[in-house]
RNA sequence: GGUCCUGUAGCUCAAUUGGCCAGAGCAAUCGCCUUACACGCGAUAGGUUCACGGUUCGAGCCCGUGCAGGACCACCA
């Protein structure tokens, strides 16, 4: 059988044979009637951009040794898999691509045809990374892979939206947005990504209308001067008063604005430690349409606002600037239009100049939102945009006041999502009376490592309504009808016309369509159709379509924000709306892994929808990972050129060797280093950190052919305790002592301590001691049968210990275990059920240890390092045999007569002698494991001095250390009496050992 | 501006609620191709735990201040 394992590991030719057997026997499939308890996880999908990257190796990883492990454990586990469309990122990829290949625009195409190239870009990146999660071994159930734009996740879309359009959640709003001028489209608060700018503050003077002086404002965007509608002071300022009621002649438009109070100006002051009011001149001209504050201080004032760029963020006049100010402006004016921003602002900075009116530049250092897209500066951009309320009292439920410290209703969006983390034993104050319509779920959302909690409370508090529009083609379709302004439909008078809204009514009634009214609503009666919003239900609905189209309706052109449909995951993989078995099954799910940068875009969405919809949490655990970064500590990106491509290191160290890596570097850090180099022969990146996961599995196939070797030559015979030598039953208890570490660390998510605990087992204690200890039992034929029984449940107990985060080569050496030896496991000792398949057998129970047995050992352990050591430090050839005999006390020696001297004598390579104990005079002594070892023939009693001084003073150092801590009465009476005893029996120690020497 | 994280051997990281001599892997040094494994075996060396102060019988860990790096959040005067 050995022969048939080659001498080193290959995991190319062992890999695809375990995966095949997987996928054959459907071994990741898990239906709900399955036996077990729920266990289930939804995949972070990834985008279908591009290919998978080490980030994603690693957080699937860890969800595979969840699912792995709950599947052994006997659970019904299953993960769901699947992938993302990515809205705006895929677009703006193929758009590239296009533009590269074809030369031609987006623009170019009509939409129908453009997204039919995305969804081929889509096609092909689904089928790639779906290939690298199976190389990367993950045991997703792929009966039941999805995708965010697929048919079944487009129906819980349309629902979602319906629902929460007609509960008066969603909602059509003219704001200012975060507009990205070069993609042309809206983005969420959490798309921008703000980066420190060197910029300049700009000084310009504003001469008063009535010639009598000017003013000076301070402004980093000189160019949206164009849009002032006003002059702010604040009231506190002393020169407030005298300009009560005055008003600005606006340069180069000639408009003339007011001079307002309002108490969010700055007041200047040079001293200041706030830098707002070191450049403040206490006069802020105020944009409404082009900065989100001015736009507040506009709404409080009633000012008029007034764009002055087109959405490509160039000076317009075609999207709300009064034709009036181009009749008496200054003939600037005219040469401004068409300019981009930053021409613009060029050349209002030099008219003022020109005009002597620019008072002084100053250079400043500020942050500035940019697209996390295009990675242009956004625009604030005031549009009409669809929105979700996240702190609106959800009107289908009863008003029960506020989230505790925040002034969010506790049944909103955000109220659920805040009242999620806290404890649910921990009452609301008011929400608590019975009847008080406050809901309620079971379960507190636990995120793990516990500080990333504050991060996901702290958003919500300050949580701001969520932008769900975004002007692309790549998405869901917003499913909401309006009227076309130029539709041929007379409103007015017709009989027919009449007859559509009763239809509309009518369907409304029944639950079909969803309708929201403008602000000129009419009649109690009748639809304003010229204002409304028509939500419909199902785009199967042909009777609803085709109503709204007689009536003149169209659908919004825009999409959703790819988080809209992402946030529904765990309800929409399921099958939600249709309340499924697998639905009932596995939501909530169990746990959610993920990175921290997704946990307000992803995590807090699910949360809201899974509760607002199903009233309940969509995961129990969330479990943030580390971020991977380079050896220099920096991103890992393709810009770069940093990145590892895991598909790469999956072909040179193989799949198990970057999981165990991996998994070995999960610590509850925010991010981990990996320092990559370039591979001389593949010429692709690499790191010398899967070097490790390789030896490791190199180790575990070798120890296998070891065992396999012996296990092929020694007939089975019963399990007889009794017969067992020292090393068996220690290796025995301490595969147990690892069973009860391992279990621990993957409780807790300490996937760090997993590893190290396998690892140090599998190499240390069973590589290292065990095997080798054994080796005369296993040629002899009275003592082969017992531990070839240990040997065997060790190396399975092993295997399935290992299985969640080695799954390749664990599988495949069980199937050989299982041809070579069907029966083991140890009675009362280790249990190891049979199974035809290791992916499916069952994890080991937490078993007996045994201390003294291990205390033993561990002595033993110290002779024979100490024996090492002397022979390295005499420089003794490696295979002669020295001469040895030990003085210890009874027991020990005992117990090294009976079940320790052959394995001294193997490992140190000594001989006891054969003599009776008198010690002849040119020996060597050493002291360890209690034992006093004399070794004859390597007498240099120089360095035999040398090293008793040099123990002799670290005794005497510890002993000191350890008198001084005794003596210390606060210590003895403080410390627990544990630590004291333990104390006492270190200075006792160390004093005989002293007194030997 | 706010919140959070990190600083331990040359490098990458550990060190349970504060409690044995601060541990691994890689790299280094010495010796070994010992019949499972050179992707290996045996041994060795390497630390003022960023600095200063405090709490404690006891601090890598807790508190304070500072230094250095990083992340996230925040309305761009």
């Amino acid at each position: 059988m050995s022969s048939e394992l080659p001498k080193a590991y290959d995991p190319a030719s062992v890999e695809p044979a375990a995966d095949q057997v997987w996928l054959d026997e459907k071994l990741f499939h898990a239906e709900p009637s399955n036996p077990g308890a729920p266990y289930s996880i939804v995949i972070p999908p990834p985008n279908v951009t591009a290919a998978l990257h080490l980030g994603h190796a690693l957080n699937n990883t860890l969800q595979d040794i969840l699912t792995r492990w709950h599947r052994m454990k006997g659970d019904n586990a299953c993960w769901f898999p699947g992938t993302d469309h990515a809205g705006i990122a895929t677009q703006t990829v193929v758009e590239k691509r296009v533009l590269a290949e074809e030369g031609k625009r987006r623009t170019d195409f009509q939409r129908d045809e453009f997204v039919k190239k995305i969804q081929a870009w889509k096609d092909e990146y689904e089928q790639r990374i779906t290939d690298q999660l199976k190389r990367m071994g993950c045991s997703c159930d792929w009966d039941r892979q999805a995708f965010t734009m697929d048919e079944t996740r487009a129906k819980a879309v349309r629902e979602a939206f319906f629902r929460l359009f007609e509960d008066g959640l969603i909602y059509r709003g003219k704001r200012l947005v975060n507009w990205d001028p070069v993609t042309q489209t809206a983005l969420a608060d959490d798309e921008v990504e703000m980066e420190e700018l060197d910029g300049h503050f700009y000084y310009l003077q504003y001469p008063l209308e009535d010639g009598s002086g000017h003013i000076t404002v301070a402004t980093t965007r000189p160019e949206t001067m164009l849009g002032d509608t006003a002059v702010a002071i604040n009231p506190k300022d002393p020169r407030a008063a005298a300009l009560r009621g005055k008003k600005i002649l606006l340069p180069i438009v000639n408009r003339v604005i007011p001079i307002i109070e309002d108490d969010y100006v700055v007041l200047p002051d040079p001293n200041s430690d706030d830098a707002k009011a070191q450049f403040a001149t206490g006069f802020l001209k105020v944009t409404p349409a082009h900065d989100p504050n001015d736009y507040e201080i506009g709404r409080r004032h009633d000012l008029p606002i007034i764009n002055v760029f087109s959405p490509t963020a160039t000076i317009s006049k075609e999207h709300g600037w009064p034709g009036e100010d181009f009749a008496r402006g200054d003939e600037t004016l005219q040469n401004l239009l068409g300019m981009d921003r930053f021409e613009a602002r060029r050349a209002v900075v030099d008219w003022f100049r020109s005009e002597k009116l620019l008072e002084d530049v100053k250079p400043y250092k500020h942050s500035v939102g940019h697209s996390y897209r295009s990675h242009v500066p956004i625009e604030p951009y005031l549009s009409d945009q669809w929105y979700v309320a996240t702190t609106k009292q959800i009107a289908s439920m009863a008003d029960t006041g506020t989230v505790s410290g925040t002034a969010i209703a506790r049944n909103s969006l955000a109220g659920f999502a805040l009242r999620a983390t806290r404890s649910p034993s921990v009452p609301e104050p008011g929400g608590a009376a019975a009847g008080s319509g406050a809901q309620s779920w079971e379960g507190q959302l636990k995120i793990i490592p516990e500080r990333y909690t504050k991060t996901y409370e702290t958003w919500h508090e300050n949580i701001r309504d969520w932008c769900i529009s975004r002007q692309l083609w790549w998405g869901h379709r917003i499913p909401v009808w309006s009227f076309k302004e130029d539709a041929a439909v007379d409103t007015k008078q017709d009989d027919h016309l009449r007859d559509l809204i009763e239809v509309l009514i009518k369907l409304q009634r029944e639950g079909r369509i969803a309708m929201q009214h403008g602000p000129r609503k009419t009649e109690a009666s009748a639809v304003d159709l010229q204002h409304s919003f028509i939500c419909v239900r199902s785009d199967d609905d042909k009777e609803a379509l085709h109503t709204l189209e007689q009536l003149g309706f169209t659908q919004d052109p825009d999409v959703l924000d790819t988080w809209f449909s992402s946030g529904l995951w765990p309800l929409s993989t399921m099958g939600w709306p249709d309340e499924t078995p697998a639905l009932q099954k596995w939501n909530p799910t169990n746990t959610l892994c993920t990175a921290r940068e997704i946990i307000t875009l992803w995590v807090s969405r699910m949360v809201m929808f899974n509760l607002y919809f199903r009233n309940a949490l969509p995961f129990n655990e969330v479990f943030i990972h580390a971020m991977i970064q380079d050896g220099e500590g920096r991103k890992m990106s393709k810009s770069l050129g940093n990145g590892v491509d895991p598909l790469d290191i999956i072909q040179s160290h193989g799949s198990d060797a970057m999981r165990f890596t991996l998994c070995a570097m999960t610590t509850h850090t925010q991010d981990v280093r990996m320092p990559v180099e370039r591979d001389s022969r593949t010429g692709k990146n690499t790191s010398p950190k899967f070097d490790n996961g390789r030896n490791f599995c190199n180790k575990i196939w070798n120890a296998t052919r070891f065992a396999m070797m012996h296990l092929s030559s020694v007939p089975a015979e019963g399990v007889d305790e009794t017969k067992w030598s020292l090393a068996d039953r220690w290796i025995v208890s301490r595969f147990n002592r690892t069973v009860a570490d391992a279990t621990a660390a993957l409780q807790s998510f300490r996937y760090d301590a997993y590893a190290k605990s396998c690892y140090d087992f599998f190499w240390g204690d069973l590589c290292d001691w065990y095997l080798e200890a054994i080796k005369p039992a296993m040629k002899d034929p009275h003592r082969a049968g017992q531990t070839a029984n240990v040997l065997a449940a060790v190396l399975d107990g092993s295997l399935r210990l290992m299985h969640p985060m080695i799954p390749f080569i664990t599988e495949f050496i069980y199937w050989r275990l299982n041809d070579l030896r069907p029966q083991r496991g140890l009675p009362g000792k280790l249990e190891l059920a049979a199974s035809k398949r290791l992916i499916n057998a069952h994890f080991p129970e937490l078993g007996e240890t045994s201390d003294p047995v291990e205390k033993s050992f561990a002595q033993i352990q110290e002779v024979i390092v100490a024996l090492r050591n002397l022979r390295n430090q005499h420089k003794v050839e490696p295979k002669r045999i020295i001469d040895i005999a030990i003085m210890t006390n009874p027991e020990t020696a005992w117990m090294i007569e009976y079940d320790a001297k052959e394995m001294i004598e193997l490992l140190a390579g000594c001989k006891f002698d054969a003599g009776d104990r008198n010690i002849p005079a040119d020996v060597t002594r050493v002291l360890a494991g209690g034992c006093e070892i004399y070794i004859e023939g390597l007498v240099d009693k120089a360095a035999e001095e040398q090293r008793n001084t040099k123990r002799r003073e670290e005794l005497n150092k510890q002993i000191s250390a350890l008198r001084g801590r005794l003596s210390n009465e606060s210590y003895t009476k403080k410390a627990p009496p544990h630590l004291v005893k333990q104390t006492q029996d270190q200075l006792k120690e160390a004093e005989e050992e002293l007194a030997k020497l």
